[in-house]
DNA sequence: TATGAATGAGCTTTCATTCAT
DNA sequence: AATGAATGAAAGCTCATTCAT
């Protein structure tokens, strides 16, 4: 029985708490290179701690990414179960690119592309997606050639533009993701050249 | 025959040659991040070297970005008198694709974003692409509240995914151009919720 | 007894001291352009260490240059309450000499000249020094038209022989510095052509 | 016999004067640091002409502090032989300070510190000016301990004075040439602490 | 002999990471 | 568990000097 045990963890949880913070907003507004100092000094705590909490800098990007893909999946879940699967398509793309543009898609695509655990996150997102594009199809509302890895791509390219424009438009990407889900019905759809990536 | 001719320096001619070569490669590869003594490193000449030919990085980015938005102006050029004007849309769209895939799209965009004379080569590619884009509209090929801007920018998106992908599918873009491109037809297109952007 | 005393990290304080001290011998040898890599050397750190306590080697500049104005405007101050004003200005002219000599004339131009807050610890010299011309003139020591700056530039002008003089003579500036104050007194003395320079 | 020989070398004598022009100024505009490049851009030759003239930038250090100190010791001869020793002495420490303000004074001394040649043409100067003092001091119008070497330290040591000013204010030196040259005369002179030097 | 490109060591500064306290 | 200093490997860029033409 140490007689002065506990309190410390509460200090402990309540770092890891602001660092998580911290970085969510370095990493939204600097990108990955957002320095591990300036996440420290955001967070009130000293480099040192950082490296306590995430023994490098990438698993901390990989602690915020996974968030992200791992609220994604549980909206995908829910929506999952809705009655219009069209409309819950819809949702679904929306809710993404919303996560997506609010923590900067550069971001989460290179902490999957060198991180194991955000890649299996990613990966139980796009399991989601399947599900929610193979209701949708069997609705007819969407193409039959059409996957979720596809709808992730065309929401994850509809945000990009909004990066890709100067101007303060958050939200342009509602523009192009309508655009895109137009491209997607099966009235006249044109035949696709390649076929649909297994992964993302 | 004059008796004190230029040789044109060979090697110079050469070197200058390498790095550009290389440094399309190491910008495709790395991002606008890559460091000049890679890209010496690849053309096989020392960093000194670099920046007899390029006093700053960022004169270097210049020349191979801007190179690059040059010659998609001279394609645009040429198809502007196309007799087919939806065929010459899509040709444009997939000729940018392919040189934005082969350069990296980030690389572009970062290049455009804090160079002077980049940016101006970028707009030159705006009006161009403006202009074709109201050729296919006046034929009925694409919806009428779409602009040079929209097509560049669902191009980049395109192009994006390939970028957002694991496996090595360089042309992965052809598959969601077409989507994107269904997505312009007039037919059953759904209202737009935001004004195209001016500038990209 | 205070249980999380702030054990004032002995080896920071033993480190800092190193390096003001090997700046000020790098500086007074090799001037203002001592680069950061040879002082660090000297004091047995590495590179990154000296920035951690100087953000920048101008910041290392001042902290050394402001110190030796600091010390003889401390000095100043002290002699400006003697009985004997002659002496009092001839001691603080040694004192003045020896510092200079010691640290490097040009090093501290050349650092008050960039670096605005060393320019007002030498300003603030200038002031003191003004006082105790003023008093010795009172007395009938010095010539009426002759001022601080006047004192303070011949001073640097005895001290810089020194440094233009190849053998190891360090207090040369003895010889001239009693010329030099010969040529202030009062009879006999040659109209000046040139008015006192404001400040220096 | 060759046939085409000699119009190069014409070429060769203007490169080489236009190069030593060109150093002077920049030498005295930027000091020691003036940059090959520089030099050679003012001459309006190539960076590798100058080195094919002077084999190091040292050299070229050399030759236009050589000509300086030549310039000097011709001044110096002349003036030996004026039926005036006390205003030959002042004429030749003012010819001095002309000339060391104009070129630069911590060039010159950077100059002779690192070069033989130079160092040689330091001396000559040197022994011109003890046969001036010696004229001076036999007419009982310096005091007896003073050496060339004195004055021309203390005369260097008063051009200093305006390198230490902000102000353009280029003749300043003749406020404190006046005052050290009251301060060599014989009446009331303190004694000396140190021997003079030797050499300078 | 002149040219101007290539070289390579040098500079200040930044940053992820390690480690003594 | 937290601190904050030390580390060392980058980075972009400059410049005296060498060398092929």
């Amino acid at each position: 029985m140490p007689p002065v045990a506990r309190p410390a963890r509460v200090d402990a949880v309540r770092n890891r708490a602001s660092l998580l913070a911290a970085a969510e907003v370095e990493f939204a507004e600097r990108g990955i290179d957002a320095s591990v100092a300036d996440i420290a000094k955001r967070a009130g705590v000293v480099k040192g701690t950082v490296f306590r909490h995430f023994a490098t800098k990438d698993d901390l990007v990989a602690a915020v990414a996974g968030d992200r893909f791992a609220r994604l999946s549980a909206i995908a879940e829910r929506l999952s179960e809705s009655p219009d699967p069209g409309e819950a398509l819809r949702e679904f793309a929306s809710a993404t690119a919303e996560i997506l543009q609010q923590q900067g898609l550069a971001f989460l695509r290179a902490a999957s592309e060198c991180n194991p655990v955000v890649a299996e996150s990613r990966d139980q997102l796009l399991a989601s997606a399947d599900v929610l594009v193979e209701r949708a199809r069997r609705d007819g509302i969407v193409r039959a050639d059409v996957t979720g890895a596809d709808v992730l791509l065309l929401t994850c390219a509809a945000v990009h533009t909004v990066a890709a424009t100067p101007g303060p438009a958050p939200d342009l990407w509602r523009r192009y993701l309508t655009i895109v889900i137009d491209g997607l019905r099966p009235e006249g759809a044109s035949p696709l050249p390649r076929p649909a990536p297994e992964r993302f």
